[in-house]
RNA sequence: GCGCCAUUGGUGAAGUGGUUAACACGCUAGUUUGUGGCACUAGUAUGCAAGAGUUCGAUUCUCUUAUGACGCCCCA
């Protein structure tokens, strides 16, 4: 048997409906915030994720899918989604757009060349947004409430904002030396890792998580501490807007973000939620002003935030957050000999077009079979089509709910359908009751809430 | 890249170096019921991730590979 690959996912049934759901709302949100979708390529020129690491002595090594396709070309697939919106702002002269700043959001799938574990895997979808062209600090507070309120909307209660500032470029560069030197005495005193850390990525070891107790985390400079007045005014903006715009969030200086073209405000979004793992962070961005002219155009300031499309779901689900999913069918039609088949297709199509959700039978089942299909279904309304009624131009049709069984016209159907599901609000989404009509002492359906079973 | 544990039917799973691999759910058919929820009957893996080895004999032992879970590294 041929098996999905390393840390991919195959998403169907009703995780797939909340995908679906959980993307509309992202897309709905994204609009009235006026930002507007981009699709850039699944992969791209290798150089455009491994680009130079220049001045910095910030190694960060990239692990991603790497190949040389038939011409030579040395191709990678996306293991984020920013570098591409750059590319496409700078290729398409974004900057020149009379419309600025350029607000720009995707979703879409990365990919990543890692050992998957919890909350990780190699290929994740991810949405995320950009703001191009604005060094407003209303523009971090709107990106960052923007991200919370997309969570909020969804239905998650207990998230948590970690913001800090890294400070512009010289108050960067000042902070690295600073934490060098407090932690070069010292780096018998931390792990291994940490020792590593040092010469490849300074600012990571206030991530660790081996010599996080230890006095000399806690008393390691903060970034905060080093910024420079015209750093320290933008940061004390970004907050007086979140305020305003009612993000409560807490100041983490450990929040240091792995890349070095980060500057200013950088942020992570958690989840608190049991059995999430080692990793709760549900997203996370920043202020990017130097990677624009990093990739050859003009200098930009920029920020953007980016999001895992399945810890979201995951967290959803761990905290039972009741979504509006459509997952009921209004018709299941029902049928035993051939002639009833036949208007059974023909009938399905009908209803379909008038804008009913309609199945019916395909297996050869049983009568009794349909009636369990219609429940697994979980069909508002069935009809048994029968002969003798067909002729009378009649069709008997049953509400699921409640059991009642009317006899129609042919011509009525549709009306009648339209009367019951959409102008009652007998079936309306019902967030915590049981659909089926069963006893619940003994009802076993996945969405009963009731007592007795649990 | 490193480490640890796992992989038995549609699902949840029990189990053993030796002729027929429990049990439950589900599903299908039938009896009964005024056409479905109950009850009863019957059916439902030539197969225990894949390959190789040890053995008279392996699903059970060993190795390799694949995938899953979790942790480290890394985290965009």
């Amino acid at each position: 048997m041929i098996q999905k690959q390393k840390g991919c996912n195959d998403i169907y049934g009703r995780e797939a409906k909340i995908w679906k759901y959980v993307e509309s709302i992202i897309d709905a949100t994204m609009e009235k915030y006026n930002y507007n979708y981009i699709r850039t390529p699944l992969f791209e020129a290798s150089e455009l994720f491994h680009r130079g690491i220049g001045e910095s002595t910030d190694i960060v090594t990239k692990e991603t899918y790497d190949f040389v396709d038939r011409g030579g070309r040395e191709i990678t697939l996306r293991p984020e989604g920013t570098a591409g919106v750059v590319r496409s702002y700078i290729e398409n002269k974004m900057y020149g757009d009379p419309n600025q700043p350029v607000k720009v959001y995707y979703n879409g799938t990365m990919y990543r060349y890692e050992r998957p574990q919890s909350g990780r895997d190699r290929e994740l979808t991810q949405f995320g947004m950009e703001v191009l062209g604005s060094d407003d600090p209303l523009s971090d507070a709107e990106v960052i409430s923007l991200a919370v309120n997309i969570y909020k909307i969804l239905g998650l209660k207990d998230i948590k904002v970690n913001i800090n500032s890294l400070g512009d470029k010289e108050s960067r560069d000042n902070y690295r030396k600073v934490l060098i030197d407090y932690f070069k005495p010292h780096m018998k005193d931390l792990c291994e890792d940490c020792n590593e850390r040092i010469d490849k990525n300074p600012l990571r070891i206030l991530d660790c998580k081996v010599d996080a107790d230890k006095d000399i985390m806690k008393n390691a400079p903060k970034t905060i501490d080093y910024l420079n007045e015209e750093s320290k005014e933008r940061f004390e903006k970004v907050k007086e807007y979140l305020d305003i715009l009612k993000v409560s969030y807490e100041v983490n200086p450990n929040i240091v973000r792995g890349l070095d073209y980060y500057n200013h405000t950088v942020f992570e979004i958690e989840a608190k939620v049991d059995g999430f793992g080692s990793n709760n962070v549900l997203g996370g961005g920043g202020r990017y002003n130097g990677l624009v002219n990093e990739l050859d155009g003009p200098e930009t300031p920029c920020i953007g935030f980016a999001c895992g499309i399945g810890r979201l779901v995951k967290a959803l689900e761990l905290e039972e957050v009741k979504l509006p999913i459509i997952d009921s069918v209004d018709l299941f039609l029902m049928y035993v000999n051939e002639d009833e088949k036949k208007y059974a297709t023909y009938l399905s199509q009908e209803l379909r077009m008038a804008g009913f959700i309609v199945d019916t039978e395909y297996v050869g089942r049983g009568l009794k079979a349909q009636f369990k299909q219609a429940d697994r279904l979980k069909a508002k309304f069935t009809i048994v089509l029968n002969s003798e009624d067909l002729n009378n131009n009649e069709v008997k049709i049953k509400n699921q709910k409640t059991g009642e069984e009317e006899i129609i016209s042919l011509d009525a159907i549709i009306y009648y359908l339209d009367e019951k599901l959409n102008t009652s609000d007998e079936f309306d989404y019902e967030y915590d009751e049981c659909d089926c009509d069963y006893d619940h002492k003994d009802c076993n359906c996945e969405h009963c809430s009731c007592e007795e079973k649990k």
